[in-house]
DNA sequence: CGCTATACTGAAAACGTTATCACTAATTAT
DNA sequence: ATAATTAGTGATAACGTTTTCAGTATAGCG
């Protein structure tokens, strides 16, 4: 490996010329020339650890997901990694195993690592702990984001997707819409909670308690979860005539349950699903799902994470929902 | 931030007994515990791009995959990562989206990152390149292996467990079973293939070519490649009875094929797919299928690499062949 | 008790960059 | 033509570690 030395000798300037041109600072055009022809020649790549020591920084981006072999998060992160790459820089997803402990770790390693700014997407419902690992750095907050935030958050836009689909059952002559929500610290579970209550309200159906569930939905139980309330669902009175699962794991749970029991889609029950890809492509009938826009979500949540880096001075933390699409399948019975 | 001069002046040393102590070398008690000390009063953590500069070693191990939002690599990717951190390594993934020409790009900047070592899963069938980019590098090339090897592998082991398969159709009575494997170029395609013809062989079943199809069986066109050869597959003469897909996306293809065309399993046509975890759960009937371990895989991979990371000399390349297992379904016909 | 062997120690020189600063050459204004 | 500015240069000092090396205590030995 040649250093910036033997380019200058080379070159027969200073390494400090050298150093000027792998960074685009001014230069002579003749000493230009003649030093990225030593570069070339010698096949020079600068030293990213002495760069980074000199400058303070590394173009690393550190990502934390709970599961890194969950298709969900993983393709958030593969778009906002592209985005960042264009940039310059580089990341390091590590996996938080779903445990908030093990999140801390990783944050704290990343930082160890000195990465120069963060992507993660919250374990649980809490992320206090970032502003004594990680304060002042760059982060943003992925999906899964607590309620009160102090931070640039990028979430889908749950509330007017499940406006939408509520809205849909109504015009389809359903009344008793049951829903599976996640907990109500969430954020993005408020939201799409608030969606069905407004589709009711704005048509003038009363909300029915009972047929409001709400779920831990963490990719460890909600399956689980969604399986057991589907079935509390069920026997409700009245017997909702249709079921939104508010989550690929609520999706998954729930109609799970619905295939052991043979409770048939959409004769007994109409259903709306939430991101279940490889499912909506094979389960008979064609499930009505919604999905996110992963790409979308990841694609802002590199340009937040940029618009930080590139800030010197501080500047309001920002709230993006992305929009969601709702696809039809032929689980929604026409009632009446 | 504090540095390792901080701590020295604190604890009443030299830095370079910081350094003896943070780096486990032999330290008087009395200074070991007043560094300690210290360290831990000024929440000192060694700079990773200091040290880096110094030793040449950064404790980073690049990986790259075909895609990165696709669980199959990224189990393998997380079960890798999960063992090297125990030895203290990061881990960088990056994506090549399916094209060797951006494979090589992620290595060389990887290279560039100066990461000690490399874990890989080949885009296309070709790793020369390796040699030219990042020679002298540990290396272990993972599951989409090129036939001539000089690198440390590791496989799942497909001959054995096609085998049974195979075996398994034929005690229900199958004689003609089609297969649908990949480019032979592939070491892996090569051994489930060689799973199936050695099973019929043992059986002494003829083997008829026409049942036996060769599909590329890349991310990128492999369902689809997959759907149009089921239908030619079914229209051979004989027609089989049953039907291998070796693949997980040859599977999503053929499957896709069959549904669409209301071919009903096992009636019409028994089926042995391959590693569609989420179909497994919800198809209706339940297939059988065949998983590979990938925990095992990425652990597998791990040690290699650590082999070589802590073997100074040269070692001979290993190549590991990790057992799937078959799961059975309700998939397959008896026949008579 | 003196001698050698042992076990730590600190000073100082790297590692490969970038940033500062004083300086020179080239340009412009007068 | 000379002075005043501008543009680009090289020497040098960092950045925060580790490593070498010579040195100093301490322990072990006869």
């Amino acid at each position: 490996m040649s250093t910036i030395i033997d380019v200058a000798k080379l070159a027969g300037t200073s390494p400090a010329t050298v150093s000027r041109v792998i960074n685009n600072k001014p230069v002579r055009p003749e000493n230009y020339d003649r030093v990225t022809a030593a570069i070339k020649e010698l096949r020079f790549e600068a030293n990213a650890s002495a760069r980074s020591l000199k400058t303070k920084k590394t173009w690393n981006i550190g990502m934390v997901v709970p599961f890194m072999d969950f298709f969900y998060f993983m393709r958030i992160m593969k778009y906002a990694q592209q985005r960042l790459e264009e940039q310059g820089y580089s990341v390091m997803i590590m996996d938080s195993e779903g445990e908030q402990e093990l999140e801390k770790e990783k944050v704290k390693k990343l930082m160890e690592l000195n990465v120069d700014g963060f992507i993660i997407v919250l374990s649980e419902n809490d992320c206090s702990y970032i502003n004594e690992i990680a304060s002042g750095m760059p982060v943003v907050l992925c999906d899964k984001v607590p309620n009160p935030i102090h931070h640039d958050v990028v979430v889908c836009d749950g509330a007017n997707i499940v406006y939408k689909s509520v809205e849909l059952l109504i015009k389809n002559g359903h009344e008793n819409i049951g829903i599976i929500c996640g907990p109500q610290v969430y954020y993005t579970a408020q939201e799409r909670l608030k969606g069905y209550l407004r589709a009711l309200e704005d048509y003038h159906y009363p909300i029915k308690e009972s047929l409001v569930k709400y779920v831990a939905w963490d990719t460890k139980h909600g399956v689980r979860n969604a399986y057991d309330t589907t079935r509390e669902l069920l026997n409700e009175t009245p017997r909702p005539t249709a079921l939104i699962a508010s989550n690929y794991d609520l999706t998954k749970g729930s109609l799970l349950y619905m295939q052991d029991e043979g409770i048939k889609i959409p004769e007994e029950v109409s259903f709306v699903g939430y991101d279940f890809e490889e499912l909506y492509e094979f389960y008979n009938p064609k499930m009505s799902m919604i999905f996110e826009d992963f790409e979308e979500l990841g694609a802002q949540a590199a340009r937040l994470l940029l618009r930080q880096l590139q800030s010197s001075g501080n500047i309001s933390s920002e709230i993006v929902r992305v929009k969601s699409r709702l696809v039809l399948g032929d689980s929604i019975k026409k009632l009446k």
